[in-house]
DNA sequence: CCGCATCCGCCATGATACTG
DNA sequence: CAGTATCATGGCGGATGCGG
């Protein structure tokens, strides 16, 4: 977090990181999405009933969140070949860790809003 | 991080704190323009610098950004009434409390880009 | 220098209906 | 059940130009 080079906005790097952070994670959803599989990683969890436990998603939007969580080695997909056919969605070790930055994220929310909270009970008396 | 009432999927709450952050800064541009602000909290910054220093990014883009950013006590404004005006912009304690967040994003997407990097080395082997 | 106004393309998301 | 296809739309964000 230091500046060290000579010219102000160095720190060239972490401004990319940041990008590239949010280019992964861009969107309403996939944050939701992996905090659901994290939380319930204990339990076996097929499409629809992350459809219905995510409040607004639509099938179109959740097929293609997985798709891409999949393709980031953030989820992974077990088929299994009963009539109809069912899908099991499960977190990788790999999205797994991203459950303590969901965390920090989470935190740093009621915080923000605890304080914006205050601020319009100061304007409104 | 229980999810010990009955059905699946309870811990709404998380998922409404996780929604009410991404509501907050969703877009490209605002985790990058507080990092920015966090990493030169020292210096005297203005408007044009901050655009020179977050590469692409657009005049309207930084100041409808800085705006909201300001919404949220985020960030503060001050007017120096030079000839032509100059305005400064400054990180408040509270835009602060959210360079650790950031610190952990950049972790895990640096940590992230080399597990992906690894995988793509193995398939081309 | 700061920032607002305007125009515009494009993408993310939503609604609905439909297949295997 | 697990998606796919199609259409509609609102907002993000880029480009340009103006005004104080």
């Amino acid at each position: 977090m230091d500046p060290s080079k000579g010219t102000i906005g160095d720190c060239k790097e972490l401004m990319l990181s940041l990008r590239d952070f949010g280019d992964i994670w861009r969107g309403k959803w996939k944050i939701q999405i992996i905090l659901y599989l994290s939380i319930n990683k204990d339990k076996t969890i097929y499409f629809t009933q992350i459809r219905r436990d995510i409040p607004g998603i639509s099938s179109k939007m959740l097929s293609k969140e997985l798709k891409e969580l999949e393709i980031n080695r953030l989820v992974s997909r077990i088929v299994h070949p009963t009539i109809p056919v069912k899908v099991e969605y499960l977190i990788t070790a790999h999205g797994e860790s991203f459950a303590p930055v969901a965390e920090t994220m989470i935190l740093w929310g009621l915080q923000h809003r605890k304080l914006i909270l205050g601020i319009i009970a100061a304007l409104n008396q």
